[in-house]
This record gives C-alpha cells, structure tokens and sequence, in this order.
DNA sequence: TTCAAAAGTTTTAAGCTTAAAACATTATTT
DNA sequence: AAATAATGTTTTAAGCTTAAAACTTTTGAA
C-alpha cells in the first residue's frame, strides 16, 4: 500500500462529513463507520486465520448454540436471511465437511442440518478467536465507557423500532 | 406476515445472545443490530421512493458534493470501495441518464464522471428524504444522549483503529 | 526513439444477498 | 379419495462486492 492511500484504508463514511451536518447524520455515519470497521476486521481475520466467511461462521454458530440438527427454515429464521441464501451457505459447508444434511425422517420437506466432527472442531477454535479479536477492539473502553454505549445503543435500538413500527401504521392506512 | 414472525422482521443479531457472554461481544451484537436497522430501513426506502440502491445513491451524493467531474479512481477512493465495483455502479447510473462519462481531454485513460441535470434533480429529492428518515429514526433520544452516543463511537472508533494499528505491526515483524 | 514501468480502468470469477417463481411434500377441505 | 391450500425448500435473475488478471494509455529511462 501506498502512503497516500493510508487514510483508505478501511471504510470511513464519516471522510465527507461537512459542517452544516445534523447530529442525526453525522451520528449515522460515525455508527456506520464503526460497524464496519468491526465487520470488516473480523471478516479478514476468519478468512485469514480460518479460510472462511462471516455468514458461514454465522451458520455453524447458530448450529453449534442449537445444539442438534436444525431445518433449513429454522436457520433462516434464526440468521433472519432467506431460505435461498442458507440454501447456497449450507450448500458450501457441506462440501466443505462442515456440515450434513438429511431429510427429516417424519417430513420429507424439512432438511435438517447438523455439524459434523470436523465442522464443530473447527468452530470452537474460530470462535476463540473471535471473541479475542472482538475484546482487542475495544480495549480502550473503560468500563464505564462500554456500560454507557450499551445503554445508549438499547435507546437507538428501541428509537429506531418505534420509528419503523409508527411508519407501517401510517403505510397500513 | 404471521404474527410469529414478528421478532424477525428485522435483523436482529442480538436475539442469540447467552448470559455468559461477554460485554465486548453484546456491544458488538447490538452495534451490528442497530446499524442494520438503519441501513435496511434506508435502503427499503430508497428502493421504494425513488427505486434506486444505497450504492448509487453513494455515487451521487459523492459528485454532488465535489461539483464538478470526478474521475472513475477519484470515486472509488471517496467511496472506498474497488474501481470495479465502481465501473459497474456507474455503469447502471449512466443507462439510467443519472450521470455521463467522458474521457478526459488531456489523458485518455482517464474517465470523468459528472451528474446530469436528471441526476441533479433526482439526488436533491432522494438527499432531503433521507436527512428526514435518519432523524426520525432517532427522534427518542435527547440531545444529551445523543452527544454522549456521538463521543462514545468516537472512542470505539479510536480504539479499533489502534488495535488495527498495533496489529498491523506485528503482523509486519 | 524505443521499450519497460506505472497509472487508470475494465473484465472476470467467486461469493453474498434478496425477491419471486418453481418444485416437492404434507395438511385440509369437500 | 381428489382437489386445494399450506408449508418447506430450491432455483433463478438481478445486484453488490472483492481480488486478481487483463487492457489501455501515459510516463520515464536507456
């Protein structure tokens, strides 16, 4: 990389942010910023470090918490994505060994998915990792600090889901 | 929808969370939840008011503020993302008769992109919405909660670059 | 001047994602 | 029992994204 092509080197949507800019907005980008500056880490890292993806991590962890095997419009339900997209996802760990599939013995319909022995191996030493990476990042918190955000982000959450569910009301009319 | 459904509406990485799990990784979750929530809202409304993409919207915005013509690498660079992700962008912008491409006069491998008058028009509306919904979105809060959340990203912000940073280091050792 | 390196862009291959259509199986209605 | 509806899954088409290869043009060195 190139010294002048340092301060891109990761996503920073706030780089444009002019002054006459509301809070709200500029709140949003910094929001954004973070997020995929974690995002991004730990995307390059599990490719690194384990050769793999984020949403595929995000499989085997659901797998993993459920503990036994799981339809495929669970684990759509569960990763809130479409069956389509878990389709190509279990697809892909499948002919990776991490995972198996079988029809559900009493619903032919129903596919359900399992981890194999290799498959929960392997996500027992990514997620390790994983929680590693996530506490380096935030190292600089004090705890106090990280009690704060949590509450803070509980309010932008239940801000954020009140303004969405006032607009289906009003689209409903 | 059905009414079971209803916790799935939207994204929400928090629904998994275990009572062992540590305040590094919650802040995560919840950060990754309500960056979702705000950027599914905006991109549903930009598909349903203007029927255009969070992407081009990007692009738009970014020529907007540098009025004037922008190069292919200049746009990739503000939007830090890859120049062929760009080329494709501004592929479907242009057949839509939002933005034109010339070759600059001096140096032919150069591709100037500049907005229509269309594009103009059209980027005014879309811009003036989308100040309303982030705002909406965070009506709840008060102006103090909204300093404080505003300083805290900026501490994470501080804190996942340095982390990066030290990384970055070592991994060049 | 010629030719190799650099710079700007596009193309290609692969993966993620969604919405909508298609398909398969089970449940329900008549 | 046969037809219809509902449920679970896969397929398809389109778009976004990246990394790496390819292409075009300019710059600079011999």
């Amino acid at each position: 990389m190139k010294a002048d092509e340092v301060n891109f080197e990761r996503k920073d949507y706030e780089t444009g942010v002019q002054i006459q800019d509301e809070m709200e907005v500029r709140i949003w980008l910094r929001l954004l910023t973070c997020s995929n500056l974690l995002d991004t880490e730990v995307r390059t890292r599990l490719k690194q470090t384990a050769g793999t993806t984020l949403p595929r991590f995000d499989i085997l962890a659901q797998l993993e918490r459920h503990k036994g095997p799981m339809s495929m419009g669970e684990l759509s339900k569960r990763l809130m994505v479409t069956n389509g997209n878990v389709t190509g996802l279990v697809e892909r760990l499948a002919s990776e060994g991490m995972v198996e599939r079988a029809p559900a013995p009493d619903d032919r319909r129903i596919q359900m998915v399992s981890l194999t022995s290799r498959g929960k191996e392997n996500f027992a030493n990514m997620a390790e990792n994983h929680r590693v990476w996530i506490r380096a990042m935030m190292e600089q918190l004090t705890a106090n600090e990280l009690n704060s955000l949590y509450d803070l982000l509980a309010r932008l959450k239940e801000s954020i889901l009140s303004a969405e569910q006032k607009n289906n009301l009003e689209a409903a009319e």
